[in-house]
DNA sequence: ATGTTC
């Protein structure tokens, strides 16, 4: 077994194996924020691909300045994965989305006493708070697979014959306030620790962490309720976010960007919604900048899906994958560039992540049902 | 990515 970490340039690695889609105007990017100011270290995880002006699937780490622009606009977007009460041998796909229904609205008012249990400071995005959103947000019900390592399934108390609940999602419109703000008084320029700007920002991404996982689980919670299931989070974890870190003798501040931690503990890496998700025990190193990759990474720019896939596809024919799970995505630009064939292949970044040692396997994860939204649009 | 986008 190879290994996957390969060094790119002084201060710029790639976490990738021989076979890893890793397009070159990623690693370009890569490159351009290597040169940033304070610019330490930088790490891409095997779902690079490019972003806009920044990469996404990749670790930043930079002493005396941060730079906001780095995390995007979906601050604290993350995953969450959830046990349930139900039994997966009665509950098909079909059944499934008849009694989930339509999620994509605010949540009634019969949620308020919960939303105000809280406590979080008013934003003003209330009503965004139980939605999923758009771009690759989703939620995925999910069977176990295969089991690689019984006793950590055990410690988490999941159980094969239960299903389990995947929510992507973030901050919604309060991210993108926060990082519009920001680029507006700012551009790209960063900000120096410890001046008040910094800190207004350092507040501001508090407050986002704690909405976006707040929606996370008020998504969840919304989608046991319709199921009629009772269920808990067994993890919730940011991949868009700042934090000061001590990396080897220097403080200072790690942006990740579609870079999972890898020292908080177990964490979910899906794949598309045609392939499989794992669930593993992350190997906290200072060579990943103590990340992962966030998920499979797209291969495809959102633009040349449609172009690629239509004559190949009928959209009847994308509300159902390979492995056989149910999509639901009503809107018929988003189901062109979110399929499967846009993303890279999951092994190829479990794999990756196992070479350099950063993982070790618990369970595979297999979607039953992906969804997305009930919106026409386009 | 986006209480979006005539």
């Amino acid at each position: 077994m190879g290994n996957s970490l390969q060094q790119l340039a002084d201060g710029i690695s790639l976490i990738a194996s021989a076979d890893t889609w890793i397009e070159g105007n990623a690693i370009q990017q890569l490159h351009t924020t290597a040169k940033l100011s304070g610019m330490q270290q930088v790490v891409g995880m095997p779902d690079l691909h490019p972003g806009r002006g920044y990469p996404v699937g990749a670790a930043f780490f930079s002493t005396q300045r941060f730079y906001p622009a780095l995390i995007g606009n979906d601050i604290g977007c993350g995953m969450s994965l959830w046990r349930t009460s139900l039994d997966r041998a009665k509950h098909p796909a079909d059944k499934l989305e008849k009694r989930l229904g339509n999620i994509d609205g605010p949540l009634d008012d019969g949620w308020d006493e919960q939303i105000a249990a809280l406590n979080l400071p008013h934003t003003g995005f209330e009503s965004s708070l139980g939605t999923i959103g758009g771009g690759n947000h989703f939620a995925e019900i999910q069977q176990i697979d295969e089991i690689y390592d019984a006793d950590s399934l055990e410690t988490l108390q999941l159980d094969k014959r239960k299903l389990l609940l995947l929510v992507h999602s973030g901050s919604r419109g309060l991210g993108q306030l926060i990082l519009r703000q920001h680029v507006d008084r700012f551009s790209h320029d960063g900000l120096p620790e410890g001046s008040a700007e910094a800190e207004a920002y350092l507040a501001q991404h508090a407050v986002a962490l704690r909405f976006a996982e707040a929606n996370r689980q008020l998504i969840g919670l919304r989608m046991l309720e319709r199921l009629r299931a009772e269920g808990e989070p067994v993890l919730d974890i940011h991949h868009n976010l700042l934090a000061p870190t001590r990396v080897g003798e220097q403080s200072g501040w790690l942006h990740r960007k579609g870079a999972t931690p890898s020292d908080a503990g177990p964490v979910v890496i899906p794949g598309s919604r045609g392939d499989y998700s794992y669930l593993v025990m992350p190997v906290a190193d200072p060579c990943s900048l103590f990340s992962l990759a966030h998920g499979a990474g797209r291969k495809w720019m959102r633009s040349e899906c449609k172009d690629r896939l239509s004559s190949r596809y009928t959209v009847a024919q994308l509300a159902k994958t390979a492995l056989g799970n149910r999509v639901v995505c009503k809107d018929r630009q988003l189901i062109f560039e979110e399929a499967p064939e846009a993303y890279k292949s999951i092994t190829t970044i479990i794999e990756s992540l196992q070479q350099a040692g950063l993982i070790r396997l618990i369970a595979r994860l297999k979607p039953v049902l992906s969804y997305k939204t009930h919106g026409e649009c386009c």
